[in-house]
DNA sequence: AGTGCCGGGTT
DNA sequence: AACCCGGCACT
């Protein structure tokens, strides 16, 4: 009867699933052997230590080519391993393979290498290679490519084949990125125990987000960064913008996947805050094919906008998102229009960078998060102050598919300002209907006035 | 009351 | 996909 229905229209049905939040099994992290489970648990700890633990200072590798930036030394915790002493060298070649010791120092490529993590079987470019040898000395950290193994989901590989193609060889992001870490119980001389031959070493790929803080703005403005659906879930002005600067954008309406949660709700959350359009990355549709709907929770509704807590901080100060530089400039802070007193509201304060009208990113999802880390470690993404508090983050458990930490539902909303230009329907009439815009006729986001 | 437009329904 | 509209936020 009526309870059935009520189940029925529960939006949290279904959803209790991901609820109980289990530690995406790391698809890619698959065994190939007998590799104790213990192993890659320790692993996983000792890497969440590395990258997380807050304060840790560590001597400067020794001849570590490694730069600040990379390696923050400081993550490795030096119990863990002991990069100091040589003991252990991690680097790691594959025998009888043909592969080179893959050394990805610093911010080389590893934000590339971040995204590969997620692919990193796919072997697009996880391949990179260090031209310079002498890092590979400096190895203190670097592990080795193992063959590259088909053996991670598909569905992940889908995810992010398209993400790692159009990564520009050059980024240079600041994560820390251990490729694969081949961890052993035992002492590293375990590590070259009998070279075998093709065997596939058992890696455990990994990798450590790096301190905010340390993510160049560069790397948010990269302008060859732009993905595709990432554009086109951009408003219509922004993206008429990205299609002067790209050539392939199209200009139709950016569509969000539909939410599963109650519109009602959803619209009184979202809708209660003055907008902010946030990045849309995560309402990327799903790639997993997003028919369930556990996968396609992150791609909510009103998906993109996000609300600010109260406190007045300046959208500026959030991370950025590198489609929107071009627009920066002459943007009117979407925080102006809301609060006029605003003292964060005039561009000039941000550096030269200011956000697109009415939107601000927290952060960008390059990446998957990596279940395993706390989520102080892979999320909060802002260069200057967070909006986002820690707890809010786990308010709602992704779905060991979305893989994303952060889904735009757990995030605090925010909304879109109201444009103020005017729009068809004021601009000709409701008389001259036929001269809107269809958006407009359609009862959609004008199209011809974009905000 | 008017406007803008999201979400969802219908064709 | 095109089209329409209920209903809500906001002015
Ligand atoms: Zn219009």
């Amino acid at each position: 009867m009526d309870m059935a229905k009520i189940g029925e229209a529960s939006p949290l049905k279904g959803r209790t699933v991901s609820a109980s939040i289990e530690v995406p099994k790391p698809s890619r992290m698959r065994k190939t052997s007998e590799e104790p489970t213990m192993t890659e648990l320790m692993a996983a700890m000792v890497l969440s230590n590395l990258s997380c633990s807050p304060v840790f200072h560590n001597p400067p590798i020794e001849k570590g080519s490694f730069s600040p930036q990379t390696f923050n030394s400081n993550e490795l915790e030096p119990g863990s391993w002991n990069r100091n002493s040589h003991s252990f060298s991690p680097i790691f070649i594959q025998p009888g393979s043909s592969n080179q010791p893959v050394v990805h120092t610093n911010s080389e490529k590893c934000k590339q290498e971040n995204v590969a993590l997620d692919s990193c079987s796919s072997g697009v470019q996880s391949d990179f290679v260090s031209d310079d040898p002498i890092e590979v000395d400096s190895g203190t950290i670097l592990l080795q490519r193992s063959t590259p193994t088909p053996t991670k989901h598909p569905k992940d590989e889908k995810n992010n084949a398209m993400d790692v193609s159009e990564e520009p060889q050059d980024l240079r992001v600041p994560k820390l990125h251990v490729e694969e870490l081949s961890i052993k119980q035992g002492s590293p001389a375990i590590l070259h125990q009998e070279p075998k031959e093709n065997e596939t070493k058992h890696v455990l790929p990994i990798s450590i987000p790096v301190l905010p803080q340390q993510i160049p703005l560069s790397y948010y403005l990269a302008p060859g960064f732009v993905r595709q659906p990432y554009a086109a879930s951009l408003p219509g002005e922004f993206r008429m913008q990205l299609a002067n600067s790209s050539p392939h954008q199209s200009p139709e309406i950016g569509s969000s996947a539909p939410g599963h949660m109650d519109s009602k709700i959803h619209r009184h959350l979202y809708r209660s805050v003055p907008y902010h359009k946030v990045s849309d990355d995560m309402s990327v549709p799903s790639p997993a094919g997003g028919s369930s709907p556990s996968t396609i929770t992150f791609g909510s509704a009103p998906t993109g906008y996000y609300p600010f807590s109260n406190s007045p901080i300046p959208v500026a100060s959030l991370s950025f998102s590198p489609s929107h530089y071009t627009k920066s400039l002459h943007v009117r802070s979407p925080l102006a229009s809301t609060s006029q007193t605003s003292p964060y509201s005039s561009p000039a304060k941000s550096a030269s960078v200011s956000l697109p009208a009415g939107y601000a990113i927290l952060r960008d999802h390059p990446y998957p998060n990596i279940s395993g880390w706390p989520n102080n470690c892979s999320t909060n993404f802002t260069v200057k102050s967070s909006v986002v508090q820690p707890g809010q983050q786990m308010q709602e458990s992704p779905s060991p598919k979305t893989q994303f930490s952060l889904s735009p539902k757990s995030l605090p909303l925010g909304r879109k300002v109201r444009g103020d230009g005017k729009k068809c329907r004021k601009v000709y009439g409701m008389e001259n209907r036929d001269m809107w815009c269809t958006a407009c006729r359609w009862k959609k986001a004008c199209q011809r006035f974009p905000d």
